[in-house]
DNA sequence: TATGAATGAGGATTCATTCAT
DNA sequence: AATGAATGAATCCTCATTCAT
């Protein structure tokens, strides 16, 4: 399959250097002269492959929700059980691939910008919907048939799972857990949300 | 009661008008002179009020947070029971006044920048560390003194409910989720919570 | 009556710099930059008074005609018969004052403009018209009521010394002509018209 | 007759695309990637051919004038009197195939940069001188020997008729005039002239 | 012959900030 | 107290040009 053509790499270059300078500079602090200076080319060649900075912005959002889309669903392929899938969507989006600081301080940098794109709102919207509805798949499997009021809790524990996960991506990005305690919290709330239903 | 001096009007003026700009323009669109274009003042009095961008970004934030602290504080001092504590701080904290479009959209603009200016951070953690101690306080109250592994549990809970609010305002932030339900999420999690420590 | 305001005298004072860099250097070579300069100014003063580049070279035509408009007046005004106002408007037209290497080159910049630029055109058609109608009126007071194909004949003539005009400024504007000799060609082909229509 | 060489042949695409670029969007819309990109080339290919951009320009301004200069030739060639061959220069200025549109609109980019390029002053000024030779001698056949001030006659109806062509360019270019009418319009005034001349 | 990668300069524009009034 | 004049830096972008392939 020989080497990626020179647009492929040079495009990720940018990529990449677009990752670090947000996570370190921060949004404003992103100027395209940085960026390309993080990747070792000059300005003028973001026009060449991307055409505008907005594009390599929202390139760069589609570069980390495809990482984060390819985690779950190599993990969900794996997993066997109903239990397996839930717990490798967990895994997926707290993981410590995903879930580094560069990762998690981009995801902050484009969530303030949503709102005033329509093109990152939609990859934005999109990632948030794939994430729900592959709770909810999951929890259906595991929600007996015969519960009452079942779809409304399908909704209801996989809504809290989403922003229970959201609010943990926020929490890494200000700087204030660890990789490690996310998983657990997101499992005992699973645990806890079971052991309601099954106190009812 | 006595009129507010010139300063403190124009300061709250031009800090209303950030609050408006940084919801409408975001935080890249809120230039000083569109900012004070909106409270009706010219570009020049910002260094006359606060000297700094900055520190009016920094009274901007810092408005922000002191009318949920009060807010906390009011809802708090009301309740009576340890059970009304717990909700207290969630209604403070999703209720239809803090929850609204403006405010989840300013505090999504201030978390983007909070990595990259120390001011900044400060304010965020103490608001963070304000709202946990909070919680790990009302929890304190009600779970049993003899519950084994009782600090961690309420060190748990705790966080699980400080986080699952920031999710629900980074939610609403981004427009999927309206501030009714989320008192329900928030108060039906501590219900499977309490219901994981009854199974136990 | 007191000294023009200041942002007058700077509008002003970008105006003439802005003409003056239009004759030497050409629309291309009339950046901003050495526009703001030439009057001694920083480049981001025009932003200042005239919002835009392209406003300030609307001003700067607008600028032009204003003066050939008045010149018209000033001379139509001063005229008393039918024959002094048709050479009113040719002294006026061919006048040293606005026939200088100055006025033609930033009329030929902006001729070169007004096939790209809707404001422009417009200033255009209003000066193209006003000339004409203004030939129009003037020729109907010269030629005898009962001359047939009256009207037609009007329009011809007034449409041919417009044109002469045009392509006066125009040979001006390329440095093959001298504005004394314009006047004199003006005027005999003005004869030459009258001494056609008596031939018939 | 054999095939152009390929370097003719990208020659030639090239200034029919500068023709066109420089229509549609103007002379500051002219950029090389543009001109390359409507010829099917690609932007470094007009280095190889013409060196610069200004030598493609040149080129095109040259294009243009041999066209112009060719008609007129051809049309000469075949008129056999005197009167035929004013005519023929007439027509070959204000023929509908080099009073275009596109021609018109050339020109007037051209003769804005004249100014600042003494190389297109140069082609400039041997069109016009051209023109006016032609002129001249077409007339000189027309005006009887014993005229008193012959020679300034011819020299100034050959002035005015090639100011009004000029002129009429300029309208065109500018998009008030259509092509039939103009000839009559030259015609009627070299009539009016020969009138004048005859009244005297 | 032709491409497109790469550069660096230059342009318009925006903006925070300073200062005289 | 308040304005708005003025600046200069920074940003994005466009573009002609060069060069390796």
């Amino acid at each position: 399959m020989g080497r990626r053509s020179i647009k492929t790499q040079r495009r990720d270059d940018l990529i990449r250097a677009c990752i670090q300078t947000l996570h370190e500079d921060g949004w404003e602090g992103a100027s395209l002269a940085r960026i390309a200076r993080r990747a070792g080319l000059s300005a003028g060649l973001v026009a060449h492959y991307f055409g505008d900075k907005a594009e390599l912005m929202e390139a760069t959002m589609r570069h980390i929700c495809f990482a984060l889309w390819r985690r779950q669903a190599d993990l969900l392929a794996a997993a066997e059980t109903p239990v397996q899938r839930l717990h490798a969507l967990i895994a997926a989006n707290l993981g410590s691939d995903q879930f580094s600081a560069e990762s998690t301080a981009v995801w902050l940098a484009f969530w303030a910008q949503v709102n005033h794109s329509e093109r990152l709102a939609r990859i934005q919207r999109i990632t948030t919907s794939r994430l729900a509805s592959n709770l909810r798949h999951a929890l259906g499997a595991l929600l007996p048939r015969e519960l009452p009021g079942r779809d409304a809790e399908i909704r209801r524990i996989g809504l809290c799972l989403a922003v229970l996960i959201d609010g943990l991506w926020l929490r890494a990005a200000l700087g204030g857990i660890t990789p490690t305690e996310t998983q657990a919290l997101a499992l005992s709330t699973v645990d806890a949300e079971f052991a309601r239903l099954a106190n009812r």
